[in-house]
DNA sequence: CAAATCGGTTCAAATAGTGAACCGACGATG
DNA sequence: CATCGTCGGTTCACTATTTGAACCGATTTG
């Protein structure tokens, strides 16, 4: 492990309810040396990744992210690609959708497009979603490739309902049946008043790019609802795929609903597919 | 300076002009071995900082970005917060009116409201802003501490039109107007049809958090519409100063507007005062 | 098809990171 | 009001990590 890679995981320790931390609260979580932790943070706050609280002294997350978050994605509009899907599910169903990403070990919502109802889940955008508990994270889990499954299986689960998947060979045996079916679902798992549905968005190297997720107020999915819905998910989920320039793999159940696609060669890279048209930016 | 320096220092040479960069020509744009770059760039990847295209092996900003911009804003809702600032000046002057940050050395525009206008100024969100051809640079120059100001000043400016300021005599002059006025200046010295002016908005520790600036068809700005556009600017910017709980610092000529102002005690801090439940921004 | 360039690897040498001890300041607690 | 614990931050001998020239096989270029 680096010491750029001990610098960045420090930011892991900022969450929603842990939104800033001090010094040697930092050294104690993360578990290294006060001085080395001072280093890193200075370092990370030149760069604009963290900052101080003039008055605690506290670290927060800092400004740069605003500016970085913005140029990935005129680099690879993932969220704006995503949405129109999103939105015909979400008209579809009459539910909220959401989509989710995962990166930096995070499984995080990227997307909400609330349900029209006037009793409707509400999911926080940002939010970092447990891998066993949501339909989300399970989704991911069953759709990635079995080494990456293995390093997150292996920690620990938390539970967060009755019904929450917390030992390990009962998430597998679910795994395996979400694989057969091409989505997963989780029932009132996370929240005990959610019943949610979640499918794969594959990315061009056959990684789950990101899962696209219906959260219904449980009372409301009835076995029947939740084949029609998860149906519809699968369907929109292969033509995001498609969109995006790659195909399911082959061992996914949707893929044959639209193999027929001819679109799209799978030479276009991302930069060749959108080169936006430019304005002078003071580039070194 | 530390290995995570140049880590970090990495991610400042993509751009939107370029998005992609390879291995050898990253180590030769940064002055870095190839081995160190590689080791480097692992360890942004390891944290979802960059990704590298399947194909092309190039590397790219990574999706962590979309889950820490939006960590962030949830920490401290500036864009949030400044926003019905922006659209108030937008509806008094019908212009276009641009926010920008500085994090990580750079200046760059955080948000937009264009104006209603059929002929209008176009400013792109996430641009780089040079400090010494835009108002918002230059007010960002102007404002901040003399140290910062020497930083950024000595460094070769450069020209992107007949008007633009490039020589450190010229540059510092027009500063000290504006430390005078409360308000930077620029009239088509960065776009030749762009006349532009920007106020400071303060932060906590006196530092220039964001410049408002609005941008508009140089023709139409005529030097009395120059003068009450820029006083309603800074009227809007001290306000907005004090509603994030700061205080100008006495120097700023409209620092008496609102001296007044008894809410918000200096003891609150950030995280105190806005705890968001809200959404913050990603890509709208 | 040779030359150049690409991404990536190796390993001895050099440099940067580490962490125990320490500092002054602050806030509780007796 | 003295004591204790903790805070953010500094120091420096020790040590582990980073460095970079040389090298590799795979592509690309002339």
């Amino acid at each position: 492990m680096t010491t750029v890679d001990k610098a960045l995981s420090l930011l892991d320790h900022f969450s929603n309810e842990q939104t800033e931390i001090g010094l040697s609260a930092f050294a104690r979580r993360a578990g290294y040396d006060k001085s080395a932790v001072l280093r890193m943070l200075s370092a990370l706050g030149r760069a604009g990744f963290v900052e101080q609280d003039p008055q605690s002294r506290k670290y927060r997350l800092g400004g740069a992210f605003l500016r970085f978050a913005r140029l990935r994605e005129a680099t690879f509009p993932l969220i704006d690609l995503l949405r129109p899907f999103a939105m015909r599910l979400n008209e579809a169903t009459s539910e909220t959708v959401h989509i989710s990403h995962f990166a930096g070990s995070r499984l995080s919502t990227i997307l909400v497009i609330d349900g029209p109802r006037t009793t409707r889940v509400h999911v926080n955008r940002g939010m970092t979603l447990p891998l066993n508990a949501t339909a989300s994270g399970l989704c991911w889990l069953a759709f990635s490739a079995p080494d990456i499954r293995e390093d997150h299986l292996s920690a620990t689960q938390a539970q967060y309902q009755e019904g929450t998947l917390t030992d390990r060979a009962s998430i597998e045996a679910h795994l395996e049946g979400f694989q057969a079916t091409g989505y997963s679902l989780a029932e009132r798992s996370f929240d005990s008043d959610v019943t949610s549905v979640a499918v794969p968005i594959f990315g061009m190297r056959g990684e789950v790019l990101a899962c696209l997720s219906i959260a219904a107020v449980a009372s409301r999915m009835t076995p029947e609802i939740i084949e029609r819905n998860s149906q519809l998910a699968v369907q929109i989920a292969v033509e995001a795929t498609f969109a995006l320039g790659a195909t399911p793999p082959s061992t996914y159940p949707g893929a044959t609903l639209r193999s027929t696609y001819s679109g799209a060669t799978s030479r276009s890279t991302y930069s060749g597919a959108t080169p936006r048209p430019s304005s002078p930016e003071g580039s070194d």
